[in-house]
DNA sequence: CGTGGAGTGTTCAATATTGAACACTGCATG
DNA sequence: CATGCAGTGTTCAATATTGAACACTCCACG
């Protein structure tokens, strides 16, 4: 879990749907095609999950399920406060070359306020102008280094420029409530024919057994 | 080194520098400002090595200098088909949310011959198309999605479309012979203030260790 | 000359990641 | 009612990664 991505997508997706199982967790991931950017496979969901566990960020539950034994996780405070923290690093903290904690971070924006979605995206923009600014105003020894090392300099530098309109955008968008963001006046809501039914049972039985112990 | 740009990296910068020892692999590599990129540090490049001669990508020579014993590397036949292999693969695949082996790759670019260079970067345009076009076409179950994801994805094909058109552009620079790629008319020098001449003694001084064996 | 700080070169224990494999439950099929 | 196959839920040994720490040399400075 060095890739702090990893914490940030497997905390924010056990806040979404807790209390929540290793495979439940999974098998949403996998709908959501993270497996395509982000790296979880089976094991590392399940690792990491303890990890957070132990470090007090999740409860675990083990609950007797019918017959069957489940671990099922909720977030703690403490883990919540982490989720923020981490959210905040991910969408401020610009790094073109790792694009996918950014990337997570918006995936989880449902999570985050909306006044904090704002600012984390304001100060992004800074940060990409100011990284910006400092490629452009870097000594450029030119004929110190190889012309395929310049090439790369403006593939970076037009990534930035993209990243930048789009984070311009993006903020447009929310001002004028076009994200489906909490505190919308027109909030996006789910498709009626709910493909999420099954795991909204099961999500309702974890939490009768929790309270039941 | 699930990361495969570890090992792309590591084994083409050993063959940029060969016979060259950990030590200055790290140096070299900060020197490119990698360790922002790439996640090298110290154990990594140890270890990496480590894999890679006992997959039989490199040898490793525990030579005497001097009085201080050093383990220094040169890479194997099979270690320089295994570098193409990577390389192809590295530049040819298209993830948007993992630039990292393109980056790699295109750092690496000199240690290949330009014709395989111009044919690598065309596959991966082709592949930028075909995502591209994969993208649009997709079952657009619009309203199906919240709005985030949706402008999520039209980050992802301004991105698309950014490296898209750098591509086209090197391809015309390289067919210019303004990448200084070997074999081009004018091909590109370092310059005379040498900054690297300590490593080319230290080269030449493992080169004879090698061979009075 | 000793004391210490910067540079060189490497190792190592703690931790994380990988993905194959396990164990179990339905349940459809011949 | 066996057989096997798809789905559920998790573990585990092998491997990789991390970064702190080690051991050494060189050299400057009081």
């Amino acid at each position: 879990m060095a890739a702090t991505e990893t914490r940030l997508l497997l905390l924010g997706t056990v806040m979404l749907f807790e209390p929540v199982n290793g495979y439940q967790l999974r098998r949403e991931l996998l709908s959501w095609q993270v497996e395509d950017w982000a790296h979880v496979n089976p094991g590392s969901i399940y690792s990491g999950l303890a990890t957070l566990a132990r470090q007090g960020n999740l409860d675990r539950h083990d609950l007797v399920d019918g017959t069957r034994e489940v671990a099922v996780y909720t977030s703690t405070p403490q883990g919540r406060e982490e989720f923020e923290r981490l959210w905040f690093a991910a969408v401020e903290t610009v790094d073109l070359l790792s694009p996918l904690p950014f990337h997570t971070g918006l995936s989880l924006m449902p999570l985050i306020e909306r006044d904090r979605i704002v600012k984390a995206l304001r100060s992004r923009l800074a940060n990409l102008d100011a990284k910006v600014r400092e490629q452009l105003e870097a000594p450029r020894d030119l004929g110190s280094m190889p012309p395929h090392v310049g090439a790369m300099a403006d593939l970076w530098m037009g990534l930035a420029q993209t990243e930048r309109e789009w984070v311009a955008n993006a903020l447009g968008r929310i001002d004028r409530g076009e994200m489906g963001l909490a505190g919308d006046s027109t909030s996006w809501e789910a498709p009626a024919d709910d493909p999420g039914w099954q795991m909204a049972n099961d999500r309702e039985r974890y939490r009768r057994l929790i309270r039941g112990r």
